[in-house]
DNA sequence: CGGCTCGGTGAACAAGTGTGCACACATCCT
DNA sequence: AGGATGTGTGCACACTTGTTCACCGAGCCG
């Protein structure tokens, strides 16, 4: 008769969590470990559903306690990594007008966070046109969620109050494609070669040096330097 | 004992072709499969080696007389796409130098040939990020190819003929990343929604308008000691 | 305390997967 | 002509996959 030592949910801490809380951990870590997965190389639409909760230390069939499928949970992981995402513009809306240095600054601030959350960027740039299309769709709203809030704020900031909300918009989705793929790059050279990350980094600042230009000069007066 | 009726590599014409010619020919069967599968919402890492055969018409072990393995074959389908894509920019070439309505003209010829050849657009943008680090650094590669041919285009048209082949290659690859975008972009909206075409094809012209705007702007560097 | 809810478990299944092997037979090179 | 070459075939194998089912036992509510 063999010692059945089943239901040992969370062998890290022997603090006794409410049940609730205890689900949801769980959940954390299956959404955890798809992030890890991915940043591993495999791509989301590859992973399997054994492999997800091999990695996140749990019996296949408790996936179906959390979500009805894999596309169900890439959903939630495009919510949370938006949600992740987004925290970022919070902080780095302390920069100023956009001017050269303050654009150089923010580069570097965005590229380290970058770095420090490799996982969740690279999940988010390789699932923007990877994914189902639910995913892609729902990867899209979030990026214009993210787009119309850096909008606000150049407005908030009395940058071109001139230009109408469209044309803002415009601005911001250039922005915002040029720093997803700034990221995808960053995140994708050999990590021991800070030569290389230099030049992308000064890449990067140029761009959004030139569009900052453009946007400053649209619609400016012809033949008038 | 069943007549076994093997052996019938080409069903569709009887011209007796040449043998390499014949291999070529499923080979570019399977590459076009994958294509054609890819557009059906598969993303590349998810397709299996047999789903990929029996769209192609052949037997699973046939693969390995063209492909090692999976990898293989999207780099070869990289390359392929990428010889395409290149072929287009050749024919865009007949353009004049960037102005507004030249770049509205170029749009419009270049979201018709993304629509014209949705597989390869879609295989494009789909695997920047997605696939493999080999097959992303195969597209990085071809992208910058892409960029290069760009930027000494410009250079030959006289465009900024005072800036230094780093920026001008910087400008270049801002604008094909937007390119990029806008054909993943054009490829993911419903079919039957000529309006949100033009939104986003005006969107996608303001863009590049904003990047000449700043590239015919841009002053060489503002002092860095 | 006693019953209920419900997240987690293990066994089981059919279906699909990659790949090795021997063989057919059209094409090519002597 | 005749043998060599090499592409496509059929079969086989071990393996993974998604999903079902009954079951356990801790947490919660009365």
């Amino acid at each position: 008769m063999a010692m059945k030592t089943s239901s040992r949910p969370v062998p890290l801490d022997g603090e006794p969590l409410g049940r609730g809380a205890r689900k949801q951990l769980t959940r954390e870590r299956l959404l955890d470990a798809a992030l890890t997965l991915m940043s591993r190389g495999h791509s989301f639409p590859s992973l399997s559903l054994r492999e997800l909760t091999r990695e996140a230390g749990v019996v296949p069939t408790a996936f179906y306690r959390h979500f009805r499928d894999m596309d169900e949970l890439g959903l939630a992981l495009v919510e949370e990594c938006g949600l992740t995402l987004r925290r970022l513009l919070r902080e780095a809306r302390k920069g100023g007008v956009p001017t050269h240095d303050i654009i150089r600054h923010s580069v570097a601030i965005y590229l380290q966070y970058v770095r420090a959350h490799p996982r969740q960027f690279r999940a988010a740039t390789s699932e923007r046109s990877g994914g189902s299309p639910a995913m892609r769709q729902a990867i899209r709203t979030e990026v214009g969620h993210f787009m119309r809030e850096m909008a606000q704020d150049l407005r908030q900031l009395g940058f071109r109050p001139d230009l109408p909300s469209e044309t803002l918009e415009m601005i911001c989705s250039l922005v915002v494609n040029t720093m997803l793929n700034a990221a995808s790059d960053i995140l994708d050279l050999p990590p021991e070669q800070p030569q290389l990350a230099r030049e992308l980094e000064a890449n990067f600042v140029g761009q959004l040096r030139l569009i900052f230009l453009g946007a400053e000069q649209w619609r400016a007066e012809p033949g008038t330097p």
